[in-house]
DNA sequence: AGCACGATTAACT
DNA sequence: GTTAATCGTGCTC
């Protein structure tokens, strides 16, 4: 089985044209030996200094400066005293631009995953941006790793490492979209733009090695 | 002061 | 089975 990790100008485009490509996309952790993946099943585009719930409308700050940096690295944060956050940046250096990875469905690992996950059924293990943060064992000692590298896959196991590749084509109608979630004080319009792109499950042609839930 | 959330609870079908 | 409300927790500016 494949993969290499999608290059850096696969993240050069725009982020609402970024954040769709990710639907279907294999998330690979791998952290010593141990390898977790899954299937990219929603994603939020967040713009940029004019998009009022994009952490960049704070301009470059020591939290936002990742942002601006190069296409294909991950910013990670954390939130609510509790919860970590996995976003890629999209975009050229000098635009903050971010997809924030929200759910994924596991394909390798249920073991390590479950262990992580700890009591959470199957079908919880990584529906929302903090529990895939769990899930795939993902916090701070990540924040502006390069995500693109070609060779991280090979068989190290020294190597702790997160990754993007290819995985299951995503077909438009089952594609779907909405407005963005838990920004409930953004004002209009950013409010309701339609910038959470999500597969629709009851449509979508399952890969096989997705884990059934 | 506010926050790109989730676990838990409590109320419903 | 579902939805709605609550609040912990600590980082950011």
């Amino acid at each position: 089985m494949p993969m290499s990790p999608l290059p850096a100008s696969f993240y050069l485009q725009s982020v609402n044209e970024l954040a769709p490509q990710l639907l279907g996309a294999r998330l690979v952790r791998r952290t010593g030996r141990q390898r977790t993946a899954g299937y990219i099943i929603e994603a939020e585009a967040y713009v940029g200094e004019s998009d009022l719930a994009c952490h960049a409308r704070a301009g470059r700050t020591p939290r936002t400066e990742i942002m601006y940096g190069a296409p294909g690295h991950a910013y990670i944060y954390f939130i609510y005293g509790m919860h970590w956050m996995l976003n890629v940046v999209a975009e050229p250096e000098g635009s903050p631009a971010a997809v924030l990875i929200r759910a994924v469905l596991p394909s390798e690992g249920a073991e390590t995953i479950a262990a992580r996950r700890k009591k959470a059924r199957p079908k919880d293990w990584a529906n929302g941006p903090a529990r895939v943060c769990q899930a795939f064992e993902i916090d701070n000692r990540l924040n502006g790793i390069d995500l693109t590298p070609p060779g991280i896959c090979a068989d190290n196991e020294q190597d702790n490492f997160l990754w993007i590749e290819t995985g299951a084509p995503v077909l438009g109608k089952d594609i779907l979209t909405g407005p963005r979630v838990g920004i409930d004080r953004v004002p209009e319009p950013w409010l309701s733009k339609p910038w959470r792109y999500r597969i629709d499950l009851s449509t979508w042609n399952l890969p096989p090695d997705a884990y059934r839930v």
